[in-house]
DNA sequence: GAGATTGACTCAGAAAAGTGTTA
DNA sequence: TTAACACTTTTCTGAGTCAATCT
């Protein structure tokens, strides 16, 4: 089988995403939508600027520079510097020896910092949970704390010491911070169409100048200009550096990669650039070096540009020659595993994984990084062969840090071959011990020019995706949501393949939960629907007001129950008060659409009275019915908080609060979704 | 029935984390 | 062999959009 021929001629955004997926499938969205709406007319016209100056077909051109050289003339504006920090001027509080809890006014430095920490409050939740994460925390409050000592003069006019009161991150309050976050929020939102219209044109116009370069004499999108902003490292699963502060990148930092005789781009007033160069090797206009892994980061080209466009093509070429060969390679791995060398018999069952698995590679990691694993950096543990024979249980964190979890049935000698590679190392012994992805790469290299690991997850995810429409092709009869779903289907298998997984939403829970309860209130008044037909059945006469009995009573049973078990005395008074004087309802469908947008399948609390003081807004009445800490809106978290302020414990970790909230009763009657570690789902 | 509100969904861009080559 | 460098891959996040629902 090969690459699909298609990938000839113009590489289609989504192929030039390699073996993503994703992008492959939002390319179909795209492609399938509904004749555009004004608003999109807007944004097509805005992307077609640039696009007609792409729409050069390179592919077609044999414009390549000799000796591997890039470009021979390249002219650009350098890149958008995110703004200055405004201090919002308010303290944070600490709780001292004595437990009172001290105002700690901060200058902006120290300010910035602890308002990146103090507005990640609501980031509690995986994978975002860098909030109550003790590996975060602990690198966070070591910079701050850098920060905060950094001035013993400072301090010593402050607080008559060399060192800062802050000592323990558990005992600061940043209530007043995160409040005055949350009153931004809503300030923004509360922003106009046309102020926020305002604000996009204008920013829109500030970035007008960077966002393309000028590439060989013609013109190209730059893909991030922008530098990213200083805020706290988010490494990802476990990394042993997440939490650190990422510095705000300075001109000083950042070396400029420019054409010779181009205007070079003017650093901001009252600086300069770290370096000038000219270097047609490489492909980046700008680069710094970040501060918490000591990695490059480069201002590169779009996605959407000739550069990019003609790697991307280079690639599936790549991926659609292995595919000419794919037979003639399976078949020296195979060999490989007769080899009586282990060396080559590691590599050749590495192989098999790759092409048969699409593993990736799998690079040595450093101390400073997750531990993540792939095809060469296997340890023993992430195999199991205890299972029936010929099957092997793969469960290791890959890229990502995402579980790679995968009961596969593998050929009869690989499993022979592994059982040898294991037998008397620990189980955090290298699987492999005597291979190297650059020898891997080396021998890929000998077998097919251009081969490396990497490219059989671009053939293998092309041939599933291939595969795919082939066994089952789409017909020309169905309708376009038909053809998305039939789409999809065959990207989730490249997905499955590729192990491409995402976390679940914030909402994914509270979405589930508003579902089960639909339906379980559904189920219900199926059932009482289907007595109400049995009770008009049998008394043929009055059945009317029988129905009518029957469905009071069954809506006052439930009433009862709920109250009993969640009910305020207030809300018991009311009911009882409000049935002394209340007419049966009638048996409506139309209740269950009311009660299942209180999303609940429990009865509806008593009505409130006339007198009682109704909610002003919606969001006010939302509040009454429900107040979770992981879904409320803003403005109720912001009362929360506030609660919460009267807590001398002096720590900001949201905490239970002491008296029973509905939202606890609520959490009560359903399950909680807190304690639960949030599953992953399959990105399609 | 109109306007407001809400929440689900989509998408693009940001940025982290990989791979592979070279000195 | 290793580290640096350059580039790709992949996930996360926030803004915008739209439809359902509420007032």
């Amino acid at each position: 089988m090969t690459v699909k021929e298609t990938k000839k001629g113009k590489t289609s955004k989504a192929e030039s995403s390699s073996d993503d997926d994703v992008t492959l499938s939002r390319k179909t969205k795209k492609e399938t939508k509904k004749p555009a709406p004004k608003k999109e007319d807007a944004k097509v016209k805005k992307e077609k600027e640039p696009e007609e100056d792409t729409m050069i077909k390179w592919w077609e051109e044999g414009t390549q520079h000799p000796g591997g050289q890039h470009w021979l003339t390249l002219e650009h504006n350098g890149v958008l510097f995110p703004p200055e920090y405004v201090p919002h001027g308010l303290p944070c509080h600490y709780k001292m020896e004595d437990g009172k809890l001290k105002e700690i006014k901060m200058e902006p430095d120290e300010e910035e910092v602890c308002t990146m920490f103090a507005v990640m409050r609501e980031q509690t939740r995986p994978p975002s949970d860098y909030y109550i994460n003790p590996i975060f925390r602990k690198n966070f409050f070591m910079d701050w704390l850098q920060i905060l000592n950094s001035n013993p003069e400072r301090n010593m006019k402050r607080f008559g010491s060399k060192q800062h009161p802050i000592r323990s991150l558990e005992k600061v309050n940043f209530d007043r911070i995160w409040e005055w976050h949350l009153e931004q929020k809503e300030i923004k939102k509360a922003l106009t169409k046309e102020q926020k219209l305002q604000i996009k044109k204008e920013k829109d116009e500030a970035e007008q100048l960077y966002k393309y370069c000028i590439w060989d004499g013609k013109k190209q999108p730059v893909g991030n200009f922008r530098i990213e902003p200083p805020g706290l490292f988010r490494g990802r699963g476990k990394h042993p550096l997440m939490g650190k502060l990422k510095r705000r990148v300075k001109p000083e930092d950042i070396t400029i990669n420019i054409g010779p005789g181009a205007k070079v781009p003017e650093a901001p007033a009252g600086h300069k650039w770290k370096e000038v160069r000219t270097d047609n090797m490489v492909t980046w206009l700008a680069n710094w070096t970040e501060n918490v892994n000591g990695q490059g980061k480069y201002v590169m080209l779009a996605a959407s540009s000739m550069v990019k466009g003609k790697s991307d093509h280079k690639k599936f070429e790549n991926a659609r020659k292995l595919g000419q060969m794919i037979d003639s390679i399976r078949e020296k791995y195979r060999e490989g595993w007769k080899s009586p060398d282990v060396g080559i018999q590691q590599r050749s069952v590495a192989m098999y994984f790759i092409d048969f698995l699409a593993l990736r590679c799998g690079h040595e990691k450093g101390e400073d990084e997750a531990e993540t694993f792939g095809a060469c950096s296997l340890k023993c543990e992430h195999i199991n062969l205890e299972e029936e024979r010929d099957h092997v249980v793969f469960d290791f964190l890959g890229k990502d840090s995402i579980r790679y979890y995968n009961k596969v049935k593998v050929e009869s000698k690989v499993w022979e071959l592994l059982r040898k590679f294991v037998k008397g190392k620990t189980p955090n012994s290298d699987l492999f011990d005597r291979l190297i992805p650059t020898h891997l790469n080396s021998y890929l290299k000998e077998l097919m020019p251009g081969l490396s690991a990497k490219v059989f997850r671009t053939y293998n995810a092309s041939w599933t995706l291939d595969k795919e429409f082939f066994d089952d092709p789409v017909s020309d009869s169905i309708s376009l949501p038909e053809k998305l779903v039939y789409f999809n289907a065959a990207n989730t298998k490249v997905a499955i393949l590729c192990n491409h997984q995402k976390s679940v939403g914030k909402g994914f829970q509270k979405a589930m939960t508003v579902l089960e309860d639909r339906l379980k209130m559904l189920k219900n008044l199926y059932s009482r629907l289907e007595d109400v037909k049995e009770l008009s059945k049998k008394h043929k006469n009055n059945w009317q007001a029988k129905v009518d009995e029957q469905w009071e009573k069954d809506e006052h049973e439930q009433q009862q129950a709920w109250l009993e078990q969640y009910g305020t005395e207030e809300e018991k008074t009311a009911y009882k008060e409000k049935r002394a004087g209340k007419k049966p309802s009638k048996p409506k469908t139309t209740t269950a659409t009311t009660t299942t947008k209180s999303s609940s399948s429990k009865p509806k609390e008593p009505e409130k009275k006339k007198s009682d003081p109704k909610p002003k807004t919606k969001r006010e009445k939302k509040q009454m019915e429900s107040d979770s800490d992981s879904d409320i809106p803003l403005a109720k978290k912001k009362k929360a908080s506030k609660s919460a302020k009267g807590d001398d414990s002096g720590s900001d970790v949201p905490k239970k609060k002491s008296k029973k909230t509905k939202l606890e009763k609520r959490k009560a009657f359903e399950s909680s979704e807190e304690d639960e570690p949030m599953k992953k789902k399959s990105k399609k």
